[in-house]
RNA sequence: GCGGAUGUGGCGGAAUUGGUAGACGCGCUAGAUUUAGGUUCUAGUAUCGCAAGGUGUGGGAGUUCAAGUCUCCCCAUCCGCACCA
């Protein structure tokens, strides 16, 4: 029986009972359950920075929408949540308040815990992980071991950014404008030895998992395409005239055209390259030269805008085909890092060749031209770089671009100079950074041994906690206690790695750890693959590459170790839009953030909940309003007015044959609704129109009972409510947590099943017929579904306003959409 | 430069398969209730026009009986990548 309720809305103390139901019965805490359809929604871990903003409600408002909605689809659901707890505002934050980095943490992942319970979202908090914790980083240390031992990661020296003044290792985002963004010193590049882990041996697999991602938007796995950067072409050798150094004789360069090899005029290599040191012996213009372009660091951004620059080595490299010899330069815009940091050039057909040649007075020879009349070729202006048939070829000519490409490799085969190869752009992903606040890199280098890994019976490697943290770069260097140790292998005294992991480390597996974060004998167990892959991932487009694709190489990783079978972690991917104000970005530095702890205050969490989900699509950005949040506490007020002040009907039964024509139409506007939101929901992930689609039904709710009061039309109505409350559940939960009681329910909301479509009632006998004249809206006629067609065109051509439009006209044509449309062409 | 997305009333947005453009909400206008004010309720609200009707989805062309939706060109904004050989 229903329980007498105020018909005022409080969210207040719906929100507070609400919220101790959940926490009393534990509603959100699940297990494995192999009898039981599984489904795991994770919203991307926050990084504990103090306390929630608008982007944190509205991704996590999203993950507990499709996770209760699952739930109550009947699905065992896991909904979990943690925090990505290392990174570098815990040591700003430190300098800035004299607080451990680990105080200062904890004490927001508190504060924040309590924010994210107070909007009342679903989490099994049984499985919290913060990824500072000894409990997780331990398996993270013991996992690069294994990496280790399988030679998957390896070290060597790279750039970092130094600060002179600071004497500290900066990270990329503290760099500002080629400064150090404390001291304001200009910041020096130094080389030093640091952690690689191979990457670049999945970049195939990596590119073809993308494939396997239907779930994926396509922009995110298109961007993660261009990422791994696969191209096709050859690798070729030019032999270097006069050279007796037999590691010099040969420079291999690496193209992707091969059909314009008959093109090329000079070949190229970096400044860095092994043949300009050589060159640059004995002349001192290109020693300074190779110098000056080594030490020219910029925004990589300008790099691509900076004039072309080279010299003249002097050196002759001989081509492979025709024998001829062409100069050798040293050109800034070749790439140490790409191929083998040179290249062939080939000015007629590559637009950088193409300028560097002029400026340098170097032959441009046409060896491809236009396949097609309406393009043009005009190497007066520019290189002509499509790909067209081949001239000045020699035996090549008038082969096109495949058939040259396989003519050139198997006659660069045959003379042994040359074969096709795979190039990827992705680069092995550097993993140590100079910080304190991070996992500890559990290796040991020893004097004698070299790079030994801390044996596991070691492990964890501790991070202390408790230290002083000042300026001048990690705590962890001033620490013999952390740092002087034995090698584990010989024994004699060895020093203890003081970098620790880049963070992304830490988010590239927490999802699969909060499967069986208890277990304390290994990084996963069977029950990873219980829950495993990820049903549904939400989160910033920001991560579209970085995060994502590092978590699916650590998923890859992890397969290959045997920890998990799948071989990818995240089947679905959802990635919510910004949330803006005026339209810009919300943020500290704009001062247009919103407080979402105030608007909980004011209107309560259900109010901000169903604001963020109906203000518009999840994928696309959310434009904040503050009279946007008015309207959604107005319709939670009406609706609660609506359904308190409703006394449910007594037990008739809802038989079609009862029902008059406005009972009727109301419940095809119930059940047309449920259909459409359950599709929203389940597919479609437009919450915007669900919420909308709710709205309308309550419309017809309102004026439906206009009508009057009796028990047929209570249960007609009874119908409506009881599915828009099931309906928002997802949305405003605690809301309908309360309301449900009162329509005469003994179970709690959460426990009740999705509502179901009665087709029946669904069932219409005439249609709504638009009728058209030459594609122009005339007028509107309602008919008999099985009208026939000529009966439907007499109709339609009887019709008043059309017969204006064809009166005196001739009948061309009608075209016939059967319970749709009617169109009359005339002429 | 390359790649991707977006462009619809005063605003956020809807139109899912080529078939009634503007659902739903905000705002605004008028009225009612209560009133100190807010709240709540009713009606209206793309635009031009008295009306009949015309026009209208960034701009231009095209396909079609029919285009916000498909094709081509252009413009603007946003995002990502950026000398990748």
């Amino acid at each position: 029986m229903s329980k007498t309720i105020d018909s005022r809305y409080s969210a207040q103390e719906i929100e507070a009972a609400a919220q101790k139901y959940w926490r009393d019965h534990d509603s959100f805490k699940v297990e494995e359950n192999p009898g039981k359809e599984k489904y795991y929604c994770l919203a991307m871990f926050p990084y504990p920075s103090g306390h929630l903003h608008m982007g944190h409600v509205r991704n996590y408002t999203l993950g507990d929408a499709i996770a209760r909605f699952q739930r109550m689809q009947g699905k065992n659901v896991l909904q979990p949540m943690g925090w990505d707890a290392f990174g570098l505002p815990a040591e700003n934050a430190a300098i800035q308040n004299r607080v451990a980095p680990a105080e200062w943490t904890y004490g927001n992942m508190d504060y924040m815990r309590r924010q994210l319970q107070q909007l009342g979202f679903a989490y099994d908090w049984s499985r919290e992980i913060a990824t500072c914790h000894p409990e997780y980083y331990r398996w993270e240390q013991w996992f690069f071991t294994r990496l280790f031992a399988k030679g998957l990661v390896y070290k060597k020296d790279a750039e970092v950014n130094w600060d002179p003044v600071d004497k500290t290792v900066l990270a990329n985002e503290q760099v500002v404008d080629g400064r150090g963004w404390r001291s304001g010193a200009v910041v020096e590049r130094r080389r030093i030895p640091q952690w690689f882990v191979k990457i670049t041996d999945y970049a195939g697999e990596l590119l073809e998992g993308l494939d396997t991602l239907p779930g994926w938007p396509e922009q995110v796995r298109t961007m993660q395409s261009n990422w791994i950067g696969r191209s096709t072409g050859i690798e070729l050798q030019f032999d270097i005239a006069g050279v007796p150094d037999p590691q010099n004789r040969v420079l291999s360069v690496y193209t992707t055209r091969p059909d314009t090899l008959m093109g090329v005029t000079y070949v190229a290599v970096a400044p860095q390259h092994p043949l300009a040191t050589l060159a640059a012996e004995g002349q001192p213009e290109l020693a300074r030269f190779i110098t000056e372009q080594s030490h020219t660091r910029m925004a990589e951004a300008d790099l691509a805008t900076l004039e072309k620059v080279g010299m003249d080595t002097g050196l002759k490299a001989i081509h492979p085909i025709s024998g001829e010899q062409v100069p050798v330069y040293v050109a800034n815009f070749v790439l140490m890092s790409y191929g083998s940091g040179a290249v062939m050039a080939v000015p007629a057909h590559d637009q950088r060749d193409w300028e560097f040649a002029r400026k340098y007075d170097l032959p441009i020879k046409q060896v491809i031209k236009p396949d097609r009349p309406e393009v043009s070729c005009d190497l007066e202006t520019e290189a002509f770089v499509e790909k067209g048939v081949l001239m000045n070829s020699g035996r090549f000519d008038g082969l096109d671009f495949t058939k040259a490409f396989d003519a050139i490799e198997s006659h660069l085969k045959q003379a042994g100079k040359g074969e096709k190869r795979v190039n990827f752009r992705l680069r092995d992903w550097g993993v140590s950074r100079q910080r304190y606040w991070g996992t500890p890199i559990p290796i040991i280098n020893c004097p004698d041994c070299g790079a030994v890994s801390v044996p596991e019976k070691d492990l964890p490697v501790l991070l202390p906690e408790n230290i002083e943290f000042s300026e001048g770069g990690s705590p962890l260097n001033n620490m013999p206690g952390f740092y002087q140790v034995d090698c584990p292998q010989c024994g004699t005294p060895a020093r203890r790695e003081t970098d620790t992991f880049d963070t992304f480390m830490e988010s590239s597996w927490y999802y699969a750890r909060f499967a069986c974060r208890d277990q304390n004998t290994a990084m996963l167990d069977a029950r990873a693959d219980y829950w495993l892959p990820v049903d549904q991932y939400i989160g910033g487009i920001e991560h579209a590459i970085l995060h994502l694709l590092y978590a699916r190489f650590f998923h890859k990783l992890m397969r290959d170790e045997g920890l998990v079978q799948s071989d990818e972690p995240f089947a679905n991917l959802l990635t919510q839009g910004m949330v803006l104000k005026d339209g810009s970005k919300m943020s500290k530095s704009k001062g247009n953030t919103v407080d979402p702890l105030a608007l909980i205050e004011k209107y309560g969490a259900d109010t901000v909940r169903m604001f963020v989900l109906f203000a518009s699509p999840p994928d696309q950005s959310l434009e904040w309003s503050d009279s946007g949040v008015e309207g959604s506490f107005r319709f939670l007020k009406r609706l609660w007015k609506i359904v308190a002040e409703h006394t449910p009907a007594d037990g008739s039964e809802l038989t079609d044959a009862k029902l008059n024509e406005a009972q009727r139409q109301l419940r095809l506007k119930t059940h047309t609704t449920v259909a459409k939101v359950t599709d929203d929901f389940a597919r479609r992930h437009t919450f915007n129109t669900a919420i909308a689609a709710t709205m309308e039904l309550i419309n017809a709710v309102q004026k439906f009972e206009g009508d009057g009061d009796n028990d047929l039309n209570r249960a007609v109505v009874g119908e409506a409510l009881r599915a828009v409350v099931l309906m928002l559940a997802p949305v405003v939960p605690h809301f309908s947590h309360a309301l449900w009681y009162h329509l005469g329910h003994d179970q709690a909301v959460i426990d009740a099943p999705w509502p179901q479509v009665d087709r029946a009632a669904m069932q219409q006998s005439t249609a709504l017929i638009v009728l058209q004249v030459n594609g122009k809206l005339r007028g509107k006629i309602e008919v008999e579904k099985s009208i026939d067609r000529q009966s439907l065109e007499e109709k339609a051509l009887a019709n008043e306003s059309v017969l204006r439009f064809t009166a005196g006209k001739q009948i061309r044509k009608i075209i016939v959409v059967p319970e749709k449309l009617v169109n009359i062409v005339v002429s």
